[in-house]
DNA sequence: CGGGTAATTGACCCGGGTCAACAGCAGTGG
DNA sequence: CCACTGCTGTTGACCCGGGTCAATTACCCG
């Protein structure tokens, strides 16, 4: 999964996939549904790769609202030299029930050193995740209700098509309407108010922890998406391991 | 400068120090206030260190809309890694007159594997830039337009001390309203209300691109700003050059 | 079947946006 | 030295997107 992911910047070797696949089955933990997989303050040790399950990043303020800053999809890594810093500035937490590779930094180090391929594909990895940050905040700062969920819901469409996990339009959707609302700046009530919008424009389908989206082109015109953010080109085509 | 705004992480030798001098020195640049120093879709060749004056990252809608993501300080680096995406997915422009060092990839891999020291503080750097990228997605989607531009000048009050930049309370701003405005989503009108409101407060004093915080504790209180998410309390003290 | 989580609806309200005019001030050029 | 221009800050009147509160109805899983 990991490997399918970094494919999106630049083809692996047999050999590369194989390290990968090495490196996701060792100490691998389940988080349950609705649990943090690591807390604000925690002294971060490893970096994560989320192997199966969605999660999300939040931060809280002191009276308790919150902020889902970024999800984490299957094949996700959470965080490369977070292990630099002294505690975490945020939590994770699983929404679904999640499988967890946990990686030490020894491992992270050996694995970059096997190849250059696979560290530039780790950076680049990271850098995306950087430019999503970005666009949220874009998305948070100017973007109406309506542009806004409907962006996301786009996002996180097109970032599961790239790990297979779209079929013919539809995926599965476990992200509820307050991890919506948390994720945009809404309240849940208007999150509820803006799918309703969304579906009557026949622009989503989504029910039962499932989304359809028929027409993506249709849903990037009307919410201001444009992928480029997502760097999804194969940036790295000149360390293509078949080239 | 640089190696000052590294020293917040770990303190360097007097080596590490001259060699982050010497990069600064080469290629330097100067940049109008007001224009762009590297915009969307270009092709991004280098990294970047702000010598001197103050920049901002941007992105906007297709329909003019835009929300700065971030202000770069004098000592800040723009994007250890840019070079391995095919396009710059957002622009950063000058708000001063600015001072910047163009650094090629080469240079940046020779400084890296000059000393362990530099280049965890660079990776540290690069981790509290994605961290204050999560704050303010934090202060954009939770808090009350007081708070966001409270919390805002306090943070930008913070880096600036960390570089020297504070004297007894007292800074440069060249920041305007409608900076403000673009970086907390808010109307430059209502950033003017608001700013009016932390003065009467006694919190502020802002005129003539000159800001006082008469005392930060009383901001950081009713802002709800904890400085935790700066990473400011010398997290590689294990690498410290005299330890 | 029961208990907790998630979705939906309606009535009402408010923080912040919009529009428009005006004032201050810095730089620029004649 | 002054008039001009363009940016920045300020104010007032009015409005609306989205929030709040509260109740109700699905769900889902053990």
């Amino acid at each position: 999964m990991l490997a399918q992911r970094l494919q999106a910047f630049t083809r692996l070797s047999r050999d590369d996939c194989a390290a990968l696949d090495r490196i996701s089955g060792t100490s691998v933990r389940h988080i349950k549904a609705r649990n943090d997989i690591v807390s604000e303050g925690e002294r971060p040790l490893v970096a994560r790769l989320i192997l199966d399950g969605w999660a999300c990043r939040y931060k809280s303020t002191e009276d308790g609202r919150r902020q889902i800053v970024g999800f984490f999809l299957p094949g996700d890594f959470c965080d490369l030299n977070v292990y630099i810093l002294r505690r975490m500035d945020h939590s994770v937490g699983a929404i679904t029930r999640v499988r967890v590779a946990t990686i030490s930094p020894e491992q992270m180090n050996a694995l970059m050193s096997h190849s250059v391929r696979i560290t530039h594909a780790l950076w680049w990895h990271e850098l995306v995740g950087a430019s999503i940050q970005r666009e949220w905040l874009l998305n948070v700062g100017q973007r109406t209700a309506f542009e806004r969920v409907g962006h996301l819901l786009l996002e996180l469409f097109v970032r599961l098509r790239t790990v297979g996990l779209v079929t013919d339009g539809h995926c599965d959707f476990p992200v509820t309407q307050t991890h919506l609302a948390d994720a945009t700046g809404l309240t849940p009530v208007h999150v509820n108010r803006t799918l309703q919008d969304l579906r009557a424009q026949g622009l989503i389908r989504l029910e039962r922890r499932h989304l359809h989206i028929p027409d993506p082109d249709r849903l990037t015109g009307s919410t201001g998406f444009n992928p480029d953010y997502l760097h999804l080109d194969h940036e790295g085509s000149h360390l293509d391991a078949n080239a």
